[in-house]
RNA sequence: GCCCGGGUGGUGUAGUGGCCCAUCAUACGACCCUGUCACGGUCGUGACGCGGGUUCAAAUCCCGCCUCGGGCGCCA
């Protein structure tokens, strides 16, 4: 072999970028059977010998150093499989959403006002105007329920200032949301339920490479179809019955965390709750005809944490102005939203799941930043 | 927003007042060995977040700041 072309072999550092010409040969000593017999050998890119972080995976990082050089974490196989898994997830959504008959939509990101209340939001100026990041693409997508669209999805971020810090929550999200005219709750939960198992099965379907990768080719299952639901009620009489925790939760308590881990344990599978008391649902879920101290609203759950968000809508206007006076919010804020309202607004329902959630515990990733390349949280605005 | 915990070579770590001009691994550099392939060997380079204080003595204790992680509330 050429002189200059050991040399430069050897000269050039780990994680450069060369091309290699030459001969493919035989050798059963190689791992792979075969060896190149450079010709000529090029460095595209350089690399500094001194990396922020060993793509080789010898030495672990810590998640900020990886996230900081997420280029090069990027180069690990594990790193790369979760991407190339969420990415099959978002297909395999779509085609369901399509199956569904779903029209996709794309709603604005910068609002004027906010969503629901509750939630903080990042103020930003508009063109000197006060202006927000959308928490939410919920009052745009019941506009389109009423237009002739009437079934629509739409995968997009979603923007929330909250200054949590935990391994499940996000300040800029994927949300993938759904809503159909002349649907009920449990007309939206046989869609939930059928979006999350396509998901899954695209996955199993087109991803068993990465799933070896990440060695969960064995235990990874497509949930099975009829995912429970259970009452509210019942679930706070069940995970009181665990014992987990220390105060007993009486009806209208919203779910602690460590409730939902308990319920979520005793069951071990995704389940709904149905049935939530009025009062801790947004304005614009509906009621039960036939008590209005309960809603249509559900939860969709992963054993480990929520996934969905939904309900049937409030479709009637008068109820809908309540619900805002009843909410402390001026209806008024919201006219561009309530008036489509009196012009002969469907029945309605729909939900919003989390796409990271759906990533992070399909893969069972311990942090939900796992789930975004380039994550934003209370911390971090960059890279 | 409230409450915890942490910041030591490029990376990941050991080190709870003197044994530390700081351990180990990996990376990097030099040499040697070698049909190696997570090669092996010898030598070398490289770090206590910042500022103040306590003490004869501080990586170690105290205070402030910066910064990161976690728990809760809330949520997807």
């Amino acid at each position: 072999m050429d002189d200059d072309l050991v040399e430069t072999g050897l000269g050039v550092h780990r994680e450069s970028v060369i091309t290699v010409e030459g001969s493919v040969e035989e050798e059963s000593r190689a791992p792979t059977g075969v060896e190149i017999l450079p010709e000529t050998v090029d460095v595209l890119a350089e690399a500094d010998p001194e990396l922020p972080l060993d793509p080789s995976g010898k030495v672990d990082a810590e998640l900020p150093t990886r996230l900081d050089n997420r280029s090069l974490d990027l180069r690990k196989a594990e790193v790369k499989a979760v991407f190339e898994i969420r990415a099959e997830m978002l297909r395999a959504v779509r085609e369901q959403f399509r199956a569904l008959g779903c029209t996709e939509i794309n709603t604005p990101k910068i609002v004027a006002t906010g969503t629901e209340g509750g939630t903080e939001l990042f103020p930003i100026t508009y063109f000197g105007r006060e202006a927000f990041m959308n928490q939410s693409p919920q009052l745009f997508k019941q506009l389109m329920v009423g237009s002739g669209l009437e079934r629509v999805f739409e995968i997009g971020p979603i923007f929330r200032a909250e200054e949590h810090n935990t391994p499940r929550h996000l300040n800029e999200a994927t949300s993938i949301d759904f809503e159909s005219a002349f649907f009920d709750e449990s007309d939206a939960m046989d869609a939930c339920e059928s979006v999350v198992i396509a998901a899954y099965e695209g996955v199993a379907e087109h991803c068993q490479n990465e799933l070896e990768t990440l060695g969960l080719a064995e235990e990874f299952a497509v949930p099975d179809e009829g995912f429970p639901r259970i009452p509210y009620e019942e679930a706070i009489e069940q995970i009181n019955a665990t014992g987990e925790l220390d105060e007993q939760l009486v009806w209208g308590d919203d779910l602690p965390t460590e409730g939902e881990r308990a319920l979520g344990e005793e069951i071990g599978e995704h389940y709904f709750i149905t049935e939530w008391p009025s009062e801790i649902k947004p304005f614009y879920i509906k009621d039960l005809d036939e008590d209005e101290t309960l809603s249509t609203g559900f939860d969709l759950m992963h054993p480990r944490m929520e996934l969905v968000s939904g309900g049937q809508r409030e479709h009637r206007h008068s109820h809908l102005i309540e619900g805002f006076e009843q909410q402390g919010l001026e209806p008024e804020a919201f006219e561009y939203y309530t008036k489509m309202f009196k012009y002969g607004m469907p029945p309605h329902a729909g939900w919003g799941l989390g796409g990271e959630r759906l990533v992070m515990t399909m893969l069972g990733l311990d942090n939900i930043r796992e789930a975004v390349i380039f994550p934003r949280d209370r911390q971090r605005l960059s890279p």
